[in-house]
RNA sequence: GGGUGCUUAGCUCAGUUGGGAGAGCGCCGCCCUUACAAGGCGGAAGUCGGGGGUUCGAGCCCCUCAGCACCCACCA
């Protein structure tokens, strides 16, 4: 075996052989265990977020497999509608054309070129991480099965009036040409201004002075609005004033809307172009002028000087014209909320247009019925009300969006405006019994990505269709997803899940943190502060690491900076890491629900776990390489030492803190109850006792055998239990070990979760056990004081001790030998003199130093240890004496603090015949 | 404006029905002891954000204030 951990070298080679064995296709079992991973972009690249959750739902995927449920983790990808076709058009720029110039099905075969190019990037990433996914099966959001599940969808909401087409105001994004949904807007504060414009009445008694923040909308102003109670205005309402540069009269009305402290409490009103206005439009049947094209510049409705102005060219004309004509009586600065495109980060507008919607309410209802009973349960729960507050308000949904990528709409329109929902044009012609002269065309839009990522839980499993798989699989145990598309997905496959399959499509979401930088930064390409997955596993040179960070950036001119963060961030690059250390580095991070930050520093850590791990295995292999076992295949049984059943019962203990921090989704818990046995425990101590005893001349060969024994199968369920945080390193060490343990298995991966139950557990063996620690580690303590130096042997003598200790210090008189460096152990009835004390248990182990102490230095370290002695003594009793304590405080309290007082005053009496000692001596050498 | 979460060692964070403040990293000292220097042994370090309350007892429960982060929302 090497002697260093090298992941590059194990890591591939296991994962293809898992994989061309089908081990990640279930395997049967009573129990089913599935999860549908949350598809991501097909053409997309594996980022930190993915990375992490798909290491969280890795460790759940195999410990249940390992378990003997009968385990489906379904994979695919996500067709991404805008942001693919975004990249795709994008490209074409490059070459000099356009979506437009290549026409739709031209473009489209474009794109899914592009999908079939760039589509296994991720897949193949996914792989480096170990992800047992079932790949045999893994789907794509655009696929047949997934067309067929959408359609099927649309028109069953069609006919139940659940699906309409509408016209009304939705979110348009002017860049893109479409609508998107509200969720898709993201509003930020920007500075802005306050204008206030002049409307003159047009009955030439003044003028009113509206505020607005933007301007160039009161072409398409259809009213001014003040509030009915507002006694400023209470004479204007039901008057007209002049709408200034359009040179039109329009009303003055009064609606409770208009808040009077705020501006000057007249509103102009815009039906055409403000959500608000909208309403207000419709209350007081105002007209909608539409004032804009699909590109937000001003259109043929308008006056003709502000004619084709892009709207912020318009704004700056019309302020212009305004106070040229002494119309704008002043400008102040303002913050406002700018909604915004989360794509194309276009200032969104509100635009009248056809789109179809989802009358969400009926749907809403079990769903949030759903989460309340208890049939979907949110792992933190907190999540629940961040769920209800959403489903409560929630408002139709529009889906239709103007692109070409995507599920086109199932729905056709003949040349009279009829709309027919159906599977497609014959199927149509026939229902209707349309004649052939009846010409029919098809919506052009497509659905929001999110309609078809909603039934990726069934559909994926075969529905429409009765499959064995839905039966089997369906509901899927657990969603495991980040905060941020609770909205966007999980809400939207539960109202469709329970709409269509009648069940909830999982039974529990467990919600993870983000993944930011070790600055708590979110992780962008604009800041440059991208990790890679890949290259942490693999590492990167940082000149690479630069080129990376500082390569096709949206502002080039932060290039420069960047690359100085980086190069103070990484000042020798990444190291190659390896898989297994990322992935526990995962396991470490998932605390409940809040953001991670990813420290290079913590990876490291666990990189150095793998090394610890796989030099304890070879400390093993050689061994039994230098004494071999007995009888191979056939074990005896041997005789077991205190120290083997001390290890075997932290073992069990270390499995059932694992296995119960898995149950509850504390990936952090149960990966550190493994690493402290391992590394505290395991390796620390028993490697370090068994290795004693096994060199000891009079070790009985029984014991022996024991302990090469307990060795062997320590180890070997240690690995199995580590396998879903570190599959890699466990698979490789598994192989080494289990010949000698007459295993023969292919892989580790199908192994059994081992059950801390099947594990002897000893409260004796522990009790001496520890006790022993206590005596090593006191003499040790007292050794590193007093510099003194490591290779002295000391002479050691004790004093009191139970009889049960003194057969302990019995038992294990060569350890602590070897371990404390001890060259001889006696009783001594009195303390000598210059001894310094240590205590395990009742025992006081006495260290006489008088040739290596310095007394007075030792006085002052004695008397400063007697001083949080004096003070815990002092804590405890003012709790003994406060009578209020003893009668309410439980029996077991109380009497845990009168044993504490014991040990307490036992120290100090320890201490201070010590000190009294040190005193002696001093005065006895005259100092 | 409404809501959620957070504030514990220098840093990042655990702390599960209220009962002796913890880990990793970092730091300090000693050591290449035959599995591992990606290591071993030992050590220092916190008035648990401030204030108040409940309680025999509060990091944990209640109130309040402050700061930070995030989500939702139609104030021109």
């Amino acid at each position: 075996m090497e002697k260093t951990y090298k992941p590059g070298a194990i890591e591939s080679a296991w994962y293809s052989h898992w994989e061309s064995k089908g081990y990640f296709a279930p395997q049967g079992g009573d129990a089913s265990y599935c999860i549908a991973l949350p598809p991501p972009n097909v053409t997309g690249s594996l980022h930190m977020g993915h990375a992490f959750q798909q290491t969280l739902m890795d460790i759940l995927i195999r410990f249940h497999r390992m378990n003997g449920s009968n385990t489906l983790w379904q994979g695919g990808t996500d067709h991404a509608g805008i942001a693919t076709q975004m990249v795709v058009e994008r490209q074409l720029e490059a070459t000099g054309k356009s979506r437009e110039s290549e026409g739709r099905e031209k473009f489209i075969a474009a794109v899914w070129d592009w999908k079939n190019e760039s589509g296994s990037t991720i897949s193949r990433q996914s792989r480096r991480l170990g992800t047992s996914m079932d790949w045999q099966r893994e789907r794509f959001t655009m696929d047949a099965g997934l067309y067929a599940a959408v359609q099927q969808v649309f028109i069953r909401l069609y006919q139940e009036g659940l699906i309409y087409r509408g016209k009304r105001l939705v979110n348009w994004d002017p860049v893109l040409h479409t609508a998107i949904s509200d969720l898709e807007v993201v509003t930020e504060e920007e500075d802005g201004h306050l204008w206030h414009i002049r409307y003159p009445r047009m009955d030439g008694r003044g003028h009113v002075v509206i505020a607005t923040t933007r301007p160039e909308t009161l072409l398409g102003d259809a009213a001014v609005a003040v509030h009915p109670a507002d006694t400023r205005y209470r004479d204007l309402i039901g008057d007209t004033v002049q709408l200034p540069l359009v040179d039109k009269a329009i009303p003055v009305i009064a609606d409770e809307y208009v808040d009077p402290a705020f501006g000057t409490g007249c509103v102009k009103i815009t039906p055409a172009h403000d959500f608000n206005d909208y309403a207000i439009g419709l209350r007081h049947d105002l007209p909608l002028i539409n004032i804009f094209t699909a590109d937000a510049t001003i259109n043929a409705q308008a006056p003709p000087p502000y004619r084709g102005l892009d709207r912020y060219a318009a704004r700056e004309q019309i302020i212009a014209d305004l106070k040229l004509a002494g119309l704008l009586e002043r400008t102040a600065a303002h913050k406002l909320m700018v909604p915004r495109g989360d794509r194309s980060q276009a200032v969104i507008e509100p635009y009248l247009t056809d789109q179809w919607y989802v009358k969400i309410q009926p749907l809403a209802e079990p769903a949030i019925a759903a989460v309340k009973h208890g049939d979907i349960r949110f792992v933190p729960e907190n999540w629940r009300k961040t769920y209800f507050d959403w489903m409560h308000n929630i408002q139709d949904w529009c889906i239709s969006r103007q692109l070409w990528w995507g599920h086109r709409i199932p729905a056709w329109y003949d040349d009279a405006g009829n709309i027919y929902v159906g599977k497609d044009e014959q199927t149509l012609r026939a229902e209707h019994q349309l004649a052939d002269e009846v010409k029919l065309r098809q919506d052009s839009d497509v659905l929001d990505t999110w309609f078809s990522s909603a039934l990726w839980p069934f559909a994926t499993l075969g529905w429409p269709e009765e499959t064995r798989e839905l039966d089997l699989f369906y509901p899927t145990s657990v969603l495991v997803t980040g905060f941020d598309i609770i909205f966007f997905w999980v809400a939207r496959m539960i109202m469709f899940g329970l709409k269509f399959t009648g069940n909830v499509p999982f039974r529990e979401v467990y919600i993870t943190g983000l993944v930011r930088d070790a600055a708590g930064q979110k992780m962008s390409k604009s800041k440059g502060n991208i990790l890679d997955p890949i290259d942490l596993i693999d590492g990167i040179e940082l000149d690479s690491l630069v080129a990376k960070q500082t390569a096709g950036l949206m502002q080039p001119q932060f290039a420069p900076t960047i690359e100085k963060a980086t190069r103070k961030a990484f000042p020798r690059g990444i190291a190659a890491f390896g898989t297994d250390a990322l992935r526990f580095t995962f396991a470490q991070l998932a605390t409940q629900g809040r953001d991670i930050r990813f420290d290079v520093g913590r990876i490291q850590g666990y990189r150095n776990f793998c090394n610890k791990l796989w030099n304890a295995t070879r400390f093993i292999l050689l061994q039994i390489e230098s004494t071999p076992l007995a009888s191979d295949g056939d074990l005896p049984e041997g005789e077991p030492g205190p120290a083997e059943r001390w290890i075997m019962t932290h073992l069990a203990q270390a499995l059932t803190a694992t296995t119960s921090a898995l149950a509850s989704y504390r990936f952090d818990l149960a990966s550190q109850a493994l690493y402290e046995f391992t590394w505290d425990e395991y390796c620390d101590w028993y490697l370090e006792l068994a290795k004693i005893t096994l060199s000891a001349p009079d070790t009985s060969p029984a014991r022996e055998q024991a302990i090469l024994l307990t060795l062997l199968h320590s180890l070997e369920i240690l690995l199995r239990a580590l396998h879903p945080f570190i599959p890699f390193i466990t698979e490789e060490l598994w192989q080494k070990l289990i010949p000698l343990a007459g295993i023969t298995a292919d892989t580790i991966m199908l192994q059994p979760y081992p059950a801390a139950d099947e594990i002897p557990q000893d409260k004796a063996a522990v009790a001496e056990i520890t006790w022993l620690k206590s005596f090593i580690s006191g003499v040790r303590r007292i050794r590193a004081e007093r510099d003194i130096a490591p290779g002295k042997r000391l002479a050691v003598h004790y004093q009191g001790g139970s009889r049960e200790e003194r057969g302990w210090l019995e038992n294990n008189i060569a350890c602590i030998k070897a371990l404390a460096r001890v060259s001889t152990i006696s009783r001594t009835m009195q303390i000598p003199e210059a001894a310094v004390a240590a205590h395990a248990g009742d025992m006081t182990v006495l260290i006489p130093l008088a040739e290596l102490i310095d007394p007075p230095a030792e006085l002052t370290r004695l008397k400063r240890q007697m001083q949080p002695l004096a003070l815990a003594k002092r804590r405890i009793l003012s709790k003994l004496d406060n009578s209020n304590f003893i009668s309410k405080a439980p029996a077991a309290v109380i009497a845990r603090e009168r044993t504490k007082l014991d040990e307490t005053e036992k120290s100090i009496r320890h201490l201070e015949a010590q000190i009294e000692g040190m005193k002696k001596l001093m005065y006895n050498t005259g100092l």
